[in-house]
DNA sequence: CCCTAATAGACCACTGTGTACCACTCAATG
DNA sequence: CATTGAGTGGTACACAGTGGTCTATTAGGG
């Protein structure tokens, strides 16, 4: 099974195109051919599914008993997404509504999370790696991991 | 099992490539091949990790249970990394990304730490190590630890 | 019902970056 | 002193990445 791997950067433009880095979707057409599931669990991160592997995810969303509220507000936000495909060039058409909803434009960074990418605008990724400090609790917890 | 080990000045050139150390680069190919994964645990180093090594850290660090924060911060750092291959000459390329939320440029120390290697500037090397003064208490502590 | 306008999708062409290749220097060893 | 290999730097070419244009389709208004 293929996994995706690495942080790359990536540009949308106006019209929402994005170029998908090479690697990522070598591995991705390969693997589950150019179908794609696009939706966003968080407000600032758009992901990118292979479809085949979303409607495994979806099943089990589906499928959970007694609907709490944080599952029903997750179906919520993913409902808005979009099934898609990669064109020719690599390149996805993110819709509007869905740029709107995640913020999602200009700069960006796409990074590959083993059976999915996320999008997410590359001032907040850099933000996210500069003051991701952690305290010393955290170390001590990170310590015990043994990695 | 192969034990990196040592520290050794490098270079990282304009285009982000860095030459491996002879000694550890031997060592890494030889029980592992070219494959690594570079990526960063903390904003100041940079770490390579044979591949190989890396799926098992990934593999552990996925199935933590709970995904406790400080987990879950590690995976949004790590998540920026790169697989890369070592060329013939023994470089890598770091890519522009990855260079730039580590801030590795010009000269660099590359250190072996048992199974990856770290990349730091020089700079904040050697300030790492003259600030290293020890309290009584810590030295009390070392002195018991019969080294 | 037809025509026009707007938008989304496909096509095409250019550009900049990354990667591979090559050449040189310096240091170490015999 | 010569030879080898580690380390460094430059160059060129291919292709990933980017942006613009054109066409087709749909919706809305006359």
């Amino acid at each position: 099974m293929a996994r995706f791997r690495g942080g790359f950067p990536a540009t949308v433009d106006v019209k929402g195109r994005v170029k998908l880095p090479a690697r990522l979707r070598e591995q991705l057409e390969e693997a589950f051919g150019r179908e794609i599931y696009v939706c966003s669990f968080f407000p600032y991160e758009l992901r990118v599914y292979p479809l085949q592997v979303w409607e495994g995810i979806e099943e089990r969303l589906l499928s959970k008993p007694a609907m709490k509220p944080a599952v029903l507000k997750l179906i919520e936000r993913v409902n808005y997404g979009q099934q898609l495909d990669i064109d020719d060039h690599g390149r996805i058409v993110i819709p509007a509504l869905l740029r709107e909803m995640v913020d999602v434009e200009g700069e960006a960074v796409i990074s590959g999370r083993i059976n999915y990418l996320a999008i997410t605008r590359r001032e907040r990724a850099a933000a996210i790696l500069k003051d991701l400090s952690l305290s010393d609790e955290e170390l001590e917890e990170l310590a015990q991991l043994e990695l």
